[in-house]
DNA sequence: TTGTAGATGATATAACGTAACGTTCAGGCC
DNA sequence: GGCCTGAACGTTACGTTATATCATCTACAA
C-alpha cells in the first residue's frame, strides 16, 4: 500500500516534509523544475490526507498574498499530476498527494465516506486482472481509473459502536 | 460482458427499443414511474453507444420543442442512474445506458480512446478482488469506479495497419 | 374534491476547467 | 556581460458541468 489511512495523531509535518523531499530529489534526477509555486501547491495537497479541489487549492494560493487565478493553480496541477507526484481523482474531481512518485503507476484508490480520507493502492492483481480481462475482449487497457468508495476501519467501529 | 462494442452496422433502433422495454419492465415491477421526459431521456443516451453528456441531452431535448434547462436533464438523469437504467462514467463526466438494468449491479467500462464507443462488463473477479483486498485494508467496500481507458479491437486494427 | 407527494418548470448561481495572449525568468551560448 | 530561447507564470475571458431554491403541475388516493 503506497498511503494508508493515517491515524489522527500521526507526524504530519513528517509526512509533508518526506514527500516534498522525495518530489525535489525525482525533479533533480529527471531534470524536471519544481518551482516554488508548484512545490508550493504540492505541499498544500500534502497538508490533507483527504482530497483538495482545485478552487481550495486556489483560495489556499491566495491567502498566501499571492495573486492566483484558476490557470494558475491547474497548471501546477497538471505538472503534479503529469509528473506522478499528484493523483486526480475522478470520482471527486479532486486531488490527493502520490505516496510513490519515485515509479510509474496506475494505482487504487480507497475513498472513505466518513471521514473523506483517502488510501493509495498498488496492486498488481487488481490491474493485472482488469488488463487480462479487457485483453480478451480485444481491448488494449492504457490508463485504470479504481475508485472504491466505503467506509475505513475507524469510520466503520464508529458507526457500528456509537458513544 | 453487459454491452459490447457494437459493429456499426448493427440494428441500433431495436438495441434501443430493447432497452426500452427492458426499462419500463423493470419500471413497472419495481413502481417506478418512467414519465414521458424520463423515458426520452433514456431513449436519448441509448442512441449512441458512446457516452453522452448532460449538455448533449439538454440540446437534444430543446431540438424535441420541448423547454428544459439543466435541473431537467440533471433530475432525469439522477432517476435513471440511481435505479440503474444508466450509469454515469466519472471519468468523462457523461453517461451510457447501462445493459442490464434488471439486477443490480457495479460495472466496469472499458473506453476506447479511438472510437469513443464503451463495452460495459460486470465481472465478479474484478469486483471481487477489489472488495476483497480493501477488505484486507479494513475498509469496507461500498461502489466501485472502474474505467478503462484503451483501444478496442477494431480501432486498434485501424492504427496498427492503416490503409 | 381535495389533500398530498412526486415530478417538472423556472431562475439563479456554484463549481470545475480551458483558450489565448502577454510577460517574466532561468539557463545556455556568444 | 549581453543575448537568445523556451518554459513558467500572469491575466482576461469564457466554456462546461452541476446544484440550490422556490413555484407549479399532475397523478393518485382518501
Amino acid at each position: 500500500m503506497l498511503s494508508d489511512f493515517r491515524p489522527g495523531d500521526h507526524d504530519h509535518e513528517a509526512c509533508v516534509a518526506v514527500a516534498l523531499d522525495a518530489a525535489s530529489a525525482v525533479c533533480r534526477e529527471r531534470g524536471l523544475r519544481l518551482t516554488p509555486l508548484r512545490r508550493r501547491v504540492l505541499e498544500l495537497v500534502w497538508r490533507r490526507h483527504a482530497p483538495s479541489g482545485a478552487y481550495d487549492l486556489l483560495e489556499a494560493l491566495r491567502s498566501d498574498g499571492r495573486r492566483a487565478d484558476p490557470p494558475t493553480v491547474y497548471r501546477a496541477l497538471d505538472f503534479l499530476v503529469g509528473n506522478g507526484f499528484v493523483h486526480r481523482l475522478e470520482s471527486l474531481n479532486a486531488y490527493v498527494g502520490c505516496g510513490g512518485p519515485e515509479r510509474e503507476h496506475n494505482g487504487q484508490f480507497l475513498i472513505c465516506d466518513g471521514c473523506g480520507r483517502v488510501a493509495e493502492l498498488e496492486d498488481p492483481a487488481i490491474s493485472g486482472i482488469i488488463r487480462e480481462k479487457a485483453r480478451a475482449l480485444g481491448f488494449r487497457a492504457g490508463w485504470q481509473t479504481v475508485e472504491v468508495i466505503g467506509l475505513c476501519g475507524e469510520c466503520r467501529g464508529r458507526r457500528e459502536s456509537p458513544a
